[in-house]
DNA sequence: TCTCGCGCAAGAGCACCGCTCTCGTTGTTG
DNA sequence: CAACAACGAGAGCGGTGCTCTTGCGCGAGA
């Protein structure tokens, strides 16, 4: 039952993975809260309760989308951060951040899946964990390889007090992120605010204020990037 | 029918007080997602029919918790902001911020339903829109204060690109903000950057990440203030 | 190879939802 | 006072998530 599975267990993998795809297709179209299982097995041309023999719940089924969500946005992220220069890291930054942007404008409903309202009884079943971590680690590569290349200004903000710098001295412990605790702070808070810039575009905050989106998003992450000591190339004095 | 209205006309806007309470309490207990109009007029004793004489759908109701729910944290971040020290910007940044997380931390549901994913089909109504702004314009009021008090410092990071700069003016000049086109593209990233330090604590992003929630957002609210020139007093040279 | 058992699809059904329509009733107003 | 409009109640439609039972057919073990 290991190597060579039955048909049965072959046929049940593509099952799932229909009712998925065709609940991603409605979760695009409709959004998470419209995302019906009798919909979904109407379209498959299945009755309804047969669902139940793959997810047991509605909840189960966003779940699975919930997961697949962080892998999608994490591997665009991936990508973007082994296509850009290992050696600028505000160009890293900038590839990675507008990658993920990129992303959410792509597929608004999932997004909004993950990154917005937790949907019902809102808990993070544990699998969801370590994809959603995928974004946060690209970044921590940028600045843990911009550390290491000593690429890093001394942060300009006042030190993090010392409660939260114990907090991120454990995490950076945990995870063995190679980093200072300040400048793991200063990561964690531009890591929300990314998502706060993305969300505010995405949901409609931005309307009627801000226009060129673009050219927006890129110059604000370009702020983030110096809230962490990333500056431009061109910015920032080569030598002292 | 204006000055002394008929007992007719007061009891429906005592009704309408009752059903947006009564929802606003399951809106508070289940979600957005799980406010039923049969439960809601259950619960108020009249059958589900009714209720539609006073809201015409289920979409119509949740407009109005929204806007209830701009105008009590826009509410809470203008007090925050009368009671701080008018001479301290950094003070008045601080004290709006929390006040926005705390009332945030104390909604969370109607948090969710206003700045987290919109719910249905998402349109923003139009009665939304100014309610929506209160928040928004208590940080303008403190940059413009501090502006004309000669308080904020010059910007450490690189400058705006003209086009956001352009559109950032068209913004000012609309509102008569009274702030330089670099200020203002700040601040408003400065206030989409709020919310997403606010959603991530509220989502669960932070769990297992960042534990002591408290410090960790005034420090970086701190940092948000450095970025559109506000500095703390204390690292503020008070002469020069 | 045959048969047994398990996985499966199907259907009926329950309780709930948003929303519509009709029908008496009742307060308001000309 | 009478006409009218607003109102509450109720039935009903089509939809939802989910459960339970039933019977069938395929795959694995004898």
């Amino acid at each position: 039952m290991s190597a060579i599975r039955g048909a049965r267990e072959r046929a049940r993998d593509e099952i799932v993975a229909a009712i998925k795809e065709e609940a991603r297709r409605q979760l695009a179209r409709d959004g998470a809260a419209k995302l019906s299982l009798r919909a979904v097995a109407r379209e498959l041309g299945m009755v309804s309760s047969a669902l139940y023999r793959y997810f047991p719940s509605r909840d189960e089924l966003l779940t699975a989308l919930i997961v697949d969500a962080y892998d999608a946005v994490g591997a665009r992220a991936e990508a973007a951060l082994a296509a850009a220069d290992p050696a600028d890291p505000a160009a890293r930054w900038s590839a990675v951040c507008g990658a993920v942007r990129e992303w959410a404008l792509a597929h608004p409903h999932e997004y909004a899946l993950i990154y917005g309202s937790p949907v019902p009884g809102y808990q993070a079943p544990e699998a969801t964990i370590e994809p959603a971590g995928r974004v946060a680690l690209a970044l921590v590569a940028i600045a843990r390889d911009a550390h290491a290349a000593g690429r890093l200004k001394e942060l300009q903000v006042p030190p993090a007090p010392p409660v939260v710098c114990t907090d991120l001295e454990r995490l950076t412990a945990e995870y063995a992120l190679g980093l200072p605790a300040p400048v793991a702070a200063a990561l964690v808070a531009s890591w929300a605010q990314l998502f706060g810039l993305i969300g505010f575009e995405l949901f409609g905050q931005f309307n009627n204020v801000v226009e060129a989106r673009d050219a927006f998003f890129a110059h604000s992450v370009r702020g983030l990037a110096h809230q962490i000591g990333i500056t431009d190339p061109e910015s920032a004095p080569a030598g002292s």
